[in-house]
DNA sequence: AACGGGCTATTTTTT
DNA sequence: ATAGCCCGTT
């Protein structure tokens, strides 16, 4: 503990200063991007025991990222120089569950349910819909997911139902039953239902949401525009009536309206909260003048704004790069070459990240690159424990700790193959359907059946016998050996040596690493409440892990814009700055859906603390076809006088600000409005050929995209 | 059970 | 372009 308080608020500007000592009262701190947002949470938190004297089990702080809440914690221990184990400081998700784990009989939970992860939850969500004999061209699994997910998220059970009742809906509707009734049926929770069955606990259970009231006298919560509305409910339902709240958040910086959040929440805690004061936090430390004036420009062509501008006392710094290249090549050409180049002068790897729209892009990226033998690192992609030969292994884990585990059972019954095919698996599912037991009943059933084929009932024997076995021979060890046990016995270490070659020995890397991770976790927090395998079969499924490996190396971090947020870089490079990649075609149309993707291009340009640049590409290949787009609007947003631009190619000889693409010989040129007498006014997006047969390809207003033979196709410019 | 051909979808992602 | 997935064949 610290003496003096005054030392929380040392190096605080004033903004800084009133939002870490504000009454307790409901407060909403606007910060924006390198406004030190993390930093007054933390000494807020620190202020509130230190200088107030509450007890830090008094606190609840809520992050949305695994790694927010670490940081926070880790930042919080470090100021007030004490251990904050025992603070509760976590995700949405994680303190979600550790509630239903506290108070599973009253969720009406089985105390050893299990988390399914997305992977898992579509899997089931498929076998469902087979049992329902729903065809899966015509239902993607995945949109049933995707609905699924979105009524948890709107606090939507299966019975309650969408007002409208199309065929759609009714078909969704029929799954999402299913699924639920699965789902209990084993004792499953998705992500989803965590939040979900958390904020019914509330409602159900007043006693219970009374205690937690006065336990959790103050909250805190990170990232406020990142909520969706079960969330908010839940944040609600415990603070209302004490009052003492306090929100972090960027409407600027809302880029997940997609997958439900909403940023309304933030105007409606104005209305729902009394007395709620707002503290802006507008000057940023992070970026130099231009590049915070350039990221200002942007986003105030949004409508949609609670109203803030960022400003520094930082110099004007470089001018923003705008580079225009050729085709995605030369673009990734022309990156690598200026990474290779500031990389000379002393600068770390690491202090550059590539940042673009979609995944896709990192391709040609990485060859580049390569090529010039730059290391790099790129985020996204499976995870440790998404891997499947983890899941494979977690599964018999799962299995061990609860039999009962449909998921785990359709993963592991045939994993390594023991000859029970799709034959036998169908009957397994009928018996536990038709019966409406789990599949590890229906298989017990099936093995003392006399009805059963021998064969069947061998193989089904052997997999009961084998999980059996090992629940046996785990009874009383440690947790590493009990995966030790699993991997052996199972069976599972020796069907991927067989599998040879490269892959395979990356997969029994991961699963001794997989051991690693298991004494590692023997050695850290084991709940008292869990078993020490529950306990960790949690974590895998809420804290899938980042890669770690290569992250001690210094290397050029690339990934997408969305997962770039709340990190900084001295260098930035955004690729693909184009029409149509970003903004993305598929949010143009929509003026909401146009405005995050303005965000996100303000989150991106705000990155950057030194120097920026915003590349595009007139021709780019995607899904193998060649596009001609022109700059993006963004581009056109920042205002000249910020801008630098740079072309070396003299293929290119055209000012971004003007667009005006690739001419050739038909007197047209790309991005060109036309007027075609039938079709009305469109976009020129495409030629093919020459002379008589050349062709071109315009995205009509009125009738979409259509090829037309230049020769006969009456065409005027407009 | 393993391999291979044809078909399809393909923004963003955490938990 | 390409990766994943289904279905048919070996």
């Amino acid at each position: 503990m610290i003496e003096d308080v005054s030392t929380i608020l040392d190096e605080l500007n004033d903004a800084q200063r009133n939002a870490v000592c504000a009454p307790s009262n409901p407060l909403l701190i606007l910060a924006g991007a390198g406004s030190g947002k993390t930093r007054v949470l933390v000494h807020r938190i620190a202020w509130l025991i230190s200088a107030e004297g509450h007890s830090p089990y008094s606190i609840l702080a809520v992050t949305f990222t695994n790694k927010a809440a670490k940081e926070m914690r880790s930042r919080v221990e470090h100021l007030l120089k004490m251990d904050a184990s025992s603070m509760w400081i976590g995700t949405f998700h994680g303190i979600a569950h550790r509630l239903l784990r506290a108070h599973s009989q009253q969720a009406g939970l089985p105390d050893n349910f299990q988390i399914l992860d997305s992977d898992d939850q579509l899997r089931l969500i498929k076998r469902v819909m087979r049992e329902l004999e729903v065809d899966e061209k015509e239902w993607p699994p995945r949109q049933a997911q995707w609905f699924i997910n979105q009524q948890k998220d709107e606090g939507l059970r299966a019975h309650q139902g969408p007002n409208v009742s199309d065929f759609f809906s009714k078909v969704m509707q029929k799954i999402y039953k299913a699924y639920e009734q699965a789902c209990n049926q084993s004792g499953l929770v998705d992500f989803a239902e965590l939040l979900l069955r958390a904020l019914e606990l509330w409602q159900k259970q007043p006693a219970l949401l009374k205690h937690y009231q006065q336990r959790f006298a103050h909250l805190l919560v990170d990232e406020f525009q990142d909520t969706n509305k079960i969330q908010y409910q839940w944040i609600k339902a415990l603070s209302q009536n004490s009052g003492n709240i306090t929100i972090v958040g960027d409407d600027d910086q809302s880029i997940y309206g997609w997958r439900g959040a909403k940023v309304e929440n933030i105007h409606d805690f104005e209305k729902d909260f009394q007395n709620m004061q707002t503290i802006r936090l507008e000057q940023n430390y992070r970026s130099t003048a231009n590049i915070l004036n350039a990221a200002n420009a942007v986003i105030s062509h949004n409508v949609e704004r609670l109203g803030k501008e960022l400003w520094t006392e930082d110099k004007d710094g470089e001018p923003i790069q705008v580079y225009a290249a050729f085709n995605e090549q030369e673009e990734a050409r022309f990156i690598a070459t200026r990474i290779k180049h500031y990389c000379e002068n002393d600068r770390s790897w690491g202090d550059i990240a590539i940042l673009y729209r979609s995944n896709a892009q990192s391709r040609v990226l990485e060859e580049s690159l390569i090529s010039l033998q730059i290391p790099y690192r790129i985020y996204g992609g499976l995870r440790f424990f998404e891997r499947a030969e983890i899941k494979d292994a977690l599964s018999y884990l799962r299995l061990i700790a609860s039999p009962d585990d449909d998921a785990a059972i359709e993963r592991v019954l045939n994993v390594p193959p023991r000859g029970i095919g799709m034959k036998t698996v169908d009957l397994v599912r009928a018996r536990a359907r038709d019966n409406s037991i789990s599949s590890w009943q229906a298989i017990t059933e099936l093995c003392s059946d006399d009805q059963t084929n021998n064969r069947i009932k061998t193989s089904l024997k052997r997999f009961v016998n084998l999980v059996i076995q090992l629940q046996a021979d785990c009874l009383d060890q440690g947790l590493h050996q009990q995966v030790q046990v699993v991997m052996q016995d199972s069976g599972l270490i020796e069907h991927y040596k067989k599998g040879g070659g490269e892959k395979a020995l990356s997969r029994i890397e991961n699963l001794e690493e997989l051991i690693n991770a298991c004494r590692d976790f023997e050695d850290t927090d084991l709940d008292e409440n869990l078993t020490p395998l529950t306990a960790f079969l949690s974590h895998a499924a809420l804290e899938s892990g980042d890669v770690q490996a290569s992250e001690f190396d210094s290397a050029v971090q690339m990934m997408t814009l969305h997962s770039a947020k709340g990190l900084e870089y001295p260098l930035v490079f955004v690729a693909g700055v184009e029409e149509g990649l970003f903004p993305h075609s598929r949010s143009i149309e929509d003026p909401l859906k146009l405005e995050e993707e303005r965000r996100l291009c303000y989150v991106g340009i705000t990155r950057a603390m030194e120097k920026l640049y915003l590349c595009w590409a007139e021709k780019r290949r995607i899904y193998g076809t060649d596009h001609y787009h022109s700059p993006s609007r963004f581009l056109q947003e920042i205002p000249s006088e910020y801008v630098q631009e740079i072309r070396l190619n003299a293929q290119v000889a055209r000012p971004y600000m003007h667009s005006q693409p690739s001419t050739n010989d038909t007197g047209f040129n790309v991005g060109q409005r036309l007027l075609h007498p039938k079709f009305g006014e469109g976009t020129v997006i495409h030629f093919e050929g020459q002379g008589q047969q050349a062709r071109i390809q315009i995205n009509f207003e009125s009738v979409g995209s259509k090829w037309l033979v230049l020769a006969y196709a009456r065409l005027s410019p407009c």
